[in-house]
DNA sequence: TAGATTGTTAATCGATTAACAATC
DNA sequence: TAGATTGTTAATCGATTAACAATC
């Protein structure tokens, strides 16, 4: 029960539903207890930087025992704000918006999502992911009514911005961000980015990279 | 024109697709040229960050003027093999496999979708963004006759293994993985994750973060 | 030429790893 | 108790920033 104060560092964050992820798997095969030891092995990660890690947020092993795997998992859980019940909204009916709202994942992890929202009359009134998809118009309105944590942004670039306002002013405090723009919003509002070319732009060099490298020395 | 060997850092490489995309603007502005300093103002970086970087790979700058946009737009896009006319293929065709078949940001930037595979009856013979879904069970026969670099996972967690299997052997040298999993693959192969649900869990530590500090002493 | 801005070296900062005493 | 493994401090490594001489 150390911290409190210290400000902990981003790529730390990131590391936390990763190991989240791992400690699930070995809960679903009934392993009760885990060294830092195994568990860098199985992860491909130093065992002290799991230790650091966990330190971060208090003592949650047991010298000479390891860590309880479903203890950690409880409290990684809480740590990343899973109990919280947050709320989300889709804006954006596609096909990545009905990708999103069908991803059991999200659900799975105490995401709910309470609404849809588009502009394409065909699409208003229906469903996706068992969701009502909603005018975009009234997205406003409708957050009023239903106060929602996170935004997930699956609309077109040039919409983009005009959907951020009105989420902002809507009360929304995080957005994941799938558009292709980088966001501007206030100081309180934090915003995760997926850019999908980014990541495929980076596997493009990494491939050019290792056939280069098979091409010469690929012996050693 | 130095660099050469002297291998480089992968958050270099990450950094790179934010640069073209942001000269990308510049260039659709018809701005011709900028220096480190402005460019560093619109994206939130140091000056000092862009010019080590850039310099990972040459010269690119000339002193007392800075960069022609479209030179730098152009090189930036070359180091990431963008002009290496990567063909891709889509394993899974979903919401999320018919987004990504859909999504214009992929062949705007050099990437050829040439097949897309499910195992759903219904959807064989079908398209996804003018490219023909394939039966899954004839990838690896389509593979041999058509060598794509590319594999896009956007299947269910447990046929991931069967599908990353079947895109090695195939040839496949570059993964862009939506799965749950972790991969392991050979040597040669890289992996690019994008893992929708961390990204979620992280955004989700950030809200709760911001809303304690909002809470306490928000006011400086 | 004078002014601007790069390319690059050196200084700082932060993140990772190693080591080990504390302790279950 | 002896053995194992944590929590934590110290050492190392890498990434970022600052500074400035080179030069367009």
């Amino acid at each position: 029960m150390r911290n409190m104060n210290k400000k902990i560092s981003l790529v730390v964050i990131r590391r936390l539903p990763r190991y989240y992820r791992y400690l699930g798997e070995l809960l679903n095969q009934n392993i009760k207890r885990i060294s830092s030891k195994e568990l860098s092995e199985k992860m491909n990660v130093t065992a002290s930087q799991i230790r650091q890690d966990l330190n971060c947020f208090g003592g949650f092993g047991q010298q000479g025992y390891g860590y309880n795997v479903e203890e950690l998992y409880y409290e990684i859980g809480t740590i990343l704000g899973l109990r919280n019940g947050y709320k989300t909204i889709i804006a954006g009916a596609g096909y990545l918006g009905h990708a999103l709202a069908n991803y059991a994942g999200f659900e799975k992890r105490g995401f709910k999502t309470i609404g849809i929202f588009d502009s394409d009359p065909a699409k208003i009134g229906g469903q996706a992911g068992g969701v009502t998809i909603y005018n975009v118009a009234d997205m406003g309105d409708f957050l009023k009514e239903n106060p929602a944590d996170i935004g997930i942004l699956a609309v077109p670039k040039m919409s983009t911005k005009a959907v951020v306002d009105e989420m902002v002013k809507g009360g929304i405090k995080g957005l994941l961000n799938f558009s292709y723009v980088d966001l501007d919003v206030p100081d309180d509002v934090v915003v995760e980015n997926v850019h999908l070319s980014d990541s495929l732009m980076t596997l493009s060099y990494l491939v050019r990279e290792k056939k280069k490298m098979s091409k010469d020395g690929g012996g050693l």
